[in-house]
DNA sequence: GTTAGTGAGTGTATTTTTAGAACTGAAGTC
DNA sequence: GACTTCAGTTCTAAAAATACACTCACTAAC
């Protein structure tokens, strides 16, 4: 499998990777959350080389995660800011953060803290049914095709003509 | 920065990525979620390279995401099943691929749905908070420093010293 | 007791990415 | 008119990922 045919296979998974699965774009995004907009500024945060940040940048646009507003005229100069579907994107960002703040603080504790402004309180993200509001871990779901399937789903059901 | 000083970062994003930030780890474990276990059970449905694949399943083992298990003893065959740790890692997995359903999925639909065992029902995930069990969103949340902060924290105030 | 077959990997050559510096270009500032 | 800022682009060299063929250990078959 190449990596540029990933965003035909019919898996959410690697089409979302297909967007996100580099080694920069995540690290982009997540100081995108955090009101980064400027170009000069993600390059001297992240310390990425101008010419992949112009790339990724680019690409994030393309994919609509991204948007590329003006924010002065005379020099026109753009910023890049969140497109609603960049926005939902934030589970991600924040799963990635907290399984990092369970298994790869270093001693000193994390990093960061997030507090959640409605109730006040630091907290930890949590992922519930929205069906029914309990916490879903690994084994508590099935997976069935849905209308996209193809034949070849992410179950495991290619070898059945040779069982 | 380098690639192997991202696990040096002051930033759990930037640490989880150090270990999951290729292209082909999040493909691998999400065929282990799928319980694939076996060498040439992932080379065969992710088509993948040999080599990768050894090296990212030797990558995935070091970090303690994976352990591999010997399942026979003649020949001594190992397989590769998640760790405690690793199980840890399905809200990222399932953040993934709901963004990807949401907005990645072809005209056909999404290619899978997500039953929940415990109540049934097909299901979204949702993120909620751990203290008061409110949805969080990205403008829900305020970072904080921790105690594992250090001077190049996410928030943007590192020019403060040259300014 | 050679020969073929399987599972799990290595080694090497090739392609891709990446890093890093310098350059462009438009506009404002001194 | 020289200098600076921002947002890139264009180079080259170096590092990394990747594909492909090959090895190694063992089993089963002949």
């Amino acid at each position: 499998m190449q990596w540029s045919q990933l965003d035909a296979e019919a898996c959410s998974l690697a089409r979302t990777l297909a967007i996100m699965g580099d080694r920069w774009t995540l690290l982009i995004l997540r100081d995108c959350f955090l009101r980064i907009r400027r170009f000069d500024d993600f390059q001297a945060r992240l310390g990425i080389g101008r010419p992949i940040l112009a790339d990724r940048l680019q690409k994030l646009v393309a994919a609509g995660i991204l948007a590329k507003v003006p924010y002065q005229e005379r020099p026109v100069r753009y910023e890049y800011r969140l497109t609603p579907k960049g926005l939902d994107l934030y589970p991600v960002i924040i799963s990635l953060v907290h399984f990092g703040d369970q298994h790869l603080a270093g001693p000193e504790g994390r990093p960061v803290l997030h507090r959640h402004l409605a109730c006040g309180n630091l907290f930890d993200p949590v992922l519930v049914c929205s069906a029914c509001g309990e916490p879903v871990g690994p084994r508590d779901i099935v997976v069935e095709p849905g209308p996209g399937a193809r034949k070849r789903s992410p179950v495991p059901s290619e070898d059945a003509s040779e069982s």
